[in-house]
DNA sequence: CTGTATCCTAGCTGATACTG
DNA sequence: CAGTATCAGCTAGGATACAG
């Protein structure tokens, strides 16, 4: 038997490949999101800074990763505002993935080394 | 203790995510080793037809797929020449990453929804 | 038939200046 | 301070013709 999968099975499939690869791919996600799980809450500029990522290409992604949960964003009572963002809870829920993404690679890295 | 990671850590799981992202991003990787899983070896003309990828594409994603060791390419004595490419054991390899992200790109539209 | 060369487009990324 | 607008460069991906 070589495959019992239906083509609805293998759209999900997919499509979820699709939708994990949205999250964890790209140049910055990651990273910010390392950041935030690294060194807790940070506002907006702290983080430009921090990462080395201009305004415009981090307010793209922060805004994208609150659309996923990703990171929470909290607009505080000060004068003048500032908004911190901090990763979620379910930003944890990444972790298995990214594990078994750490793990390949640095196995791969030795595969190939052998070469 | 929020943090015990050294910079070379720090760097070496950057570097090891970055290299499996470089594997599995990208639009026809994945989907061509998913061909070459399920349907068996192919030639390049007939995976470029099943596919859907033109040429230039598909030689550019086989040439770095074959670098990482993921397919392999056996030149047969036919004439014309023709080349057979087919999933290597190696590849297999990356069950583990693309499991976790199936999974979680599943649960993760789940919860999306919930909003 | 396998692959490459050429040309092209769209989208991602970045620097910078600016608005509220 | 937070975020957006504008402009510019680069890269991924694609159509097509062609070479070996």
């Amino acid at each position: 038997m070589k495959s019992n999968h239906t083509q609805k099975n293998c759209s999900n499939v997919h499509l979820a490949i699709q939708d994990t690869l949205y999250v964890v791919s790209g140049k910055w996600k990651l990273v910010i999101l390392a950041i935030l799980v690294n060194d807790g809450k940070m506002r907006f500029g702290e983080l430009s800074r921090h990462a080395g990522i201009s305004p415009r290409i981090l307010s793209k992604e922060l805004q994208e990763m609150e659309m996923n949960k990703l990171v929470s964003r909290t607009v505080m009572d000060t004068k003048p505002v500032t908004v911190e963002y901090a990763a979620t809870e379910y930003a944890d829920s990444l972790k298995e993935v990214i594990d078994a993404m750490i793990k390949w690679g640095q196995s791969h890295r030795e595969a190939i080394k052998e070469s």
